[in-house]
DNA sequence: AACCTCACCTGCGGGC
DNA sequence: TGCCCGCAGGTGAGGT
């Protein structure tokens, strides 16, 4: 599912490509998948415009138009953009914007759960985002004030998107397992220590992935169509059964935060049987990056 | 205010 | 073979 990584490798494809190009035409396929503020017709404010920025905000791909304003793509579940001839449509093609020289960008979305919407004031629109997590910003002494009095687990609070911006089930679970932090964990029960792990843990797990060009265990392509290399690297998630990467110790699943979480329960024990476990079994985990 | 649950969708895989 | 059910998980609305 496109996180950071995903969204990241698609925004860096699409760039060169995309930037400075005009767009020519503009197709909605599924009307219901346009956010557009009242009164606002999406097709007819994008169409003659030249494309000036592609960039990413959390899991939210963000096209800079000449006109001032900008158009917003989120890909949610199921979503994929693809540079691809203007035609035939491509499977599950939800909208499309034509650019000139014959080439065109394809929103396509099995689910239909993307959303495609157009602002000119990016800073509302964004506003209730947190930090980047790969920024300098997002740190170990952001995390500890930002949780220090929240109850709910750390599963949950990595999953909110006013924590840190771009995580989601995936990279939770990974970035918690390098941190050794078991995902049911209070997150106001984490140390210092704990924080600044996983303030590490979180910043080393999204650079390998982007570093793999994302992670693709379903839908996740990138610009071009091709899946990322991620999901050989990964450490727990998706692996229920089969033995921890450090101590063998089967991997464990469990729904937390209403996700399945994939944790193991010897390198990951909760902060009380943590204290507990002599330093022998405390070795640290790294990224196979 | 903080946190949880559910709806939104469709494809896929397992069980029968 | 074919049907049914559960599951996948990002987000926001609505409830506690």
């Amino acid at each position: 599912m496109p996180e950071l990584p995903e969204v990241e490798t698609i925004v860096s494809d699409l760039r060169p490509q995309v930037q400075g190009r005009q767009i020519t035409g503009v197709r909605s396929l599924s009307p219901e998948i346009w956010e557009l503020p009242a009164d606002v017709d999406g097709c007819s404010l994008i169409l003659g415009t030249r494309v000036v920025a592609v960039q990413r905000r959390g899991k939210l791909i963000v096209i800079g138009l000449d006109n001032g304003w900008h158009l917003l793509i989120h890909l949610r579940m199921t979503g994929q953009l693809l540079l691809l001839p203007p035609a035939p449509a491509p499977r599950y093609a939800r909208a499309c914007f034509e650019l000139d020289q014959s080439l065109a960008l394809w929103f396509c979305d099995v689910r239909r759960f993307g959303r495609i919407t157009v602002t000119s004031d990016l800073n509302t629109a964004l506003g209730r985002l947190g930090p980047e997590p790969l920024s300098a910003q997002f740190d170990a002494s952001f995390l500890a004030r930002r949780l220090h009095f929240a109850r709910r687990s750390i599963k949950s609070a990595l999953l909110d998107q006013s924590v840190a911006a771009g995580i989601g089930n995936i990279y939770a679970d990974e970035a918690l397992f390098v941190a050794r932090i078991h995902p049911a964990t209070r997150a106001c029960s984490l140390t210092g220590e704990q924080f600044q792990e996983l303030a590490a843990a979180i910043k080393a797990t999204l650079q390998c992935a982007i570093n793999n060009r994302g992670t693709t265990v379903a839908n996740y392509v990138d610009a071009n169509g091709n899946p990322g290399h991620h999901q050989y690297a990964l450490n727990v998630y998706r692996r229920e059964g089969k033995p921890c990467p450090i101590c063998e110790t089967p991997i464990q699943r469990s729904r937390i935060a209403g996700r399945s979480s994939y944790f193991c329960p010897r390198c990951q024990p909760h902060n009380e049987a943590a204290r507990a476990m002599p330093p022998e079994h405390r070795q640290r985990s790294t990224c196979q990056c």
